[in-house]
RNA sequence: CGGGACGUAGCGCAGCUUGGAAGCGCACCCGCUUGGGGUGUGGGGGGUCGGCGGUUCAAAUCCGCCCGUCCCGACCA
């Protein structure tokens, strides 16, 4: 591709909508405007990039043995209406009417058609198992979406279901699957980490999330260095890594804090860690009952821990009102001793010697609280969010944290849709059975911007070599070179994505443009051309320069592909 | 959904407080210049000032409503 005849409109400054780096570089980099908040058009760059994830996918689901499919991006409300979806999704379901005033919605994942193929044309085990998937446009109405491309409304996705005869089955799929994103995301060039995560609206019970290590994420993966145990921090038991001391038990004592609502502000007043403060948080639970949760001031609550507690209801933290009412005293001073209502303590209050608690009567706390002796929890749990100086559920060494970006999630679905769904075959007992099922997602157009918060420096994007748009650029900086890098060009393009800057601009531009496009070698005719027939070869990654005679470019690409990739 | 901010040329912004001829930089077009990190210079084109309504002799500027966008929050008591 000449630069000149492609459509690479680059920007030279931040556009004030983009907040995080690759939303930023992806804009300048003209590879995509946004239409509407949360909604892009891929320029030719950008679609080029999303190409080449797509094929890496593409690559190793075929090899795999899944089969490719396309399903509508508009389905009808009945499917949904099917499994309960259509009243359990949400707003993120996008719903519209047609001309009939018949329900449709957008697709914001394909369980119910994909489920509705099955039944319709999968009879007998002996057709089992089966992978399909899919590419395709998803669409989920987010609550606010943000960072470009990186949680978009639309956006690409590739999904893929499984279907089993028998748990075992579901098991090898589930597998095959994980080994296959292992291999995806590998040959894209990334650092990532597989974890165990939370199901969420999809359902099921097993799953795991394939994380793009990134300080950026939205995510927090805890992870062990030594047993390879990893999992998302909000699914990671809390196991406290302190010992405490077994100092005695002192008298509990009533002092006055006025004003002081936050534990760190408790604590600043009356000269104490934050850590042997506590807090009480007050739930509603299905809209009728209160509970407290008393946990460390230096704890986070889990609320996925807490929704355990009370599966299948809902639950929200009380408002100011709500718990004036409940507890009679204001948020800050509310404690867990003779609360009325249900208490949970989180585990690490138990043996945790004299700390402070709300006395429920407002600018008042007490000191010297203990577990037993000054209240009596209804249930001690682990309901707070594991952090650092936690201990490895596995194997007691200490966790370690990072951020990561969600890139792939792959699910256990068991027969949550097939049961609801009546998708049925023939089992070689002759009974009818419902299809097990698995479902695997990657975010296609997220691992670009993964991508690129990955890989990036000052100057702009630097791709791995198999997600780059191209791999090779060739410039030249007098017009005097034009054949020669030509020929060049035409050479390398035989067996690489090239593209030649034959645009009648000033070097600082050209190299400016291709720092920023993140192309991963760079051709240079210029100085050392000029002065003996050498190329430069600038490798954006590391902005090492070699100097070669253009007959043994080929072998430096090759040999070049070969190590670093 | 709650809070905050913003909306002026393709992009980044100033002007608004205190109403009185719509500006700057980049980009774009033409000329010269320059040619290894967004060259310098001269000239030029481009605007329903987000929309509607109001106040006023006069509104980008003041007031109201609407739309759009971004940020923070939606669990830390």
């Amino acid at each position: 591709m000449r630069w000149s005849k492609c459509f690479i409109p680059t920007l030279r400054e931040d556009p004030a909508e983009a907040e995080v780096i690759s939303h930023k570089l992806l804009l300048r980099a003209g590879m995509i405007r946004k239409l509407a908040s949360g909604i892009y058009n891929f320029l030719p760059l950008g679609f080029k990039a999303l190409k080449k994830i797509e094929n890496i996918v593409r690559n190793e689901m075929n090899k795999a043995g899944a089969l490719e499919i396309l399903m509508p991006f508009v389905q009808p409300a009945e499917l949904w209406k099917e499994t309960g979806r259509w009243d359990d999704y949400g707003k993120e379901l996008l719903r519209f009417k047609d001309r009939k005033e018949h329900d449709f919605c957008l697709a914001p994942t394909h369980e119910e058609v994909i489920t509705e193929i099955v039944r319709k044309d999968v009879k007998s085990y002996k057709e089992l198992p089966l992978i399909l998937y899919q590419i395709a446009v998803k669409f989920r109405d987010e609550i606010r979406p943000r960072f470009g491309i990186m949680r978009a409304r639309e956006f690409i996705m590739k999904d893929a279901y499984s279907f089993d005869a028998d748990w075992e089955g579901l098991d090898k799929s589930y597998q095959k699957m994980y080994e296959t994103y292992e291999k995806i995301f590998t040959y894209c060039g990334l650092k990532f980490k597989a974890v165990e995560a939370h199901t969420g609206a999809i359902g099921g019970d097993v799953s795991h999330e394939f994380m793009v290590l990134a300080e950026t994420g939205e995510d927090v993966l805890a992870f062990c260095e030594k047993c390879g145990y990893a999992s998302n921090v909000e699914l990671t038991p809390a196991i406290l890594g302190e010992k405490y001391s077994s100092e005695p038990e002192k008298p509990l004592e009533k002092v006055y804090t006025p004003g002081v609502r936050t534990a760190q502000e408790v604590a600043d007043f009356l000269g104490l860690p934050v850590s042997k403060i506590t807090k009480t948080l007050i739930y509603i639970i299905n809209e009728k009952e209160a509970v407290a949760v008393c946990i460390r001031g230096d704890h986070e609550v889990n609320e996925l821990k807490l929704e355990k507690l009370f599966p299948g209801k809902t639950f929200r933290m009380a408002n100011e009102q709500e718990i004036k009412k409940i507890v009679g005293a204001s948020p800050g001073f509310i404690g867990p001793k003779d609360l009325k209502i249900k208490v949970i303590a989180d585990k690490a209050l138990e043996g945790y010697p004299n700390f402070v608690i709300g006395a429920n009567e407002d600018e008042y706390h007490y000191i010297n609280a203990n577990l037993g002796s000054t209240f009596k929890p209804d249930l001690i749990a682990d309901v707070r969010k594991a952090s650092e100086g936690d201990l490895c559920p596995k194997c007691k060494n200490p966790l370690q944290f990072t951020r990561g970006i969600e890139v792939g999630h792959i699910f256990k679905l068991g027969t949550k849709y097939s049961k609801s769904m009546k998708a049925l075959f023939l089992d070689r007992d002759g009974q009818m059975k419902p299809f097990i099922m698995g479902c695997y997602g990657i975010g296609v157009s997220r691992v670009l911007a993964a991508t690129i918060e990955q890989n990036h420096d000052e100057n702009g994007i630097i791709f791995p070599w198999h997600i780059a748009p191209f791999q090779i650029a060739v410039l030249y900086l007098k017009k005097d070179f034009e054949e020669e890098a030509e020929k060049i060009y035409r050479n390398l393009s035989q067996k690489w994505d090239v593209i030649l800057d034959d645009r009648d601009e000033r070097p600082g531009v050209k190299f400016k443009d291709m720092d920023l496009i993140g192309i991963p070698l760079q051709i240079i005719f210029g100085k050392s051309y000029e002065k003996n027939k050498e190329v430069e070869v600038k490798i954006r990654k590391t902005g090492e320069r070699k100097y070669l005679k253009p007959e043994n470019l080929e072998n430096f690409v090759n040999e070049f592909e070969n190590e670093k990739n």
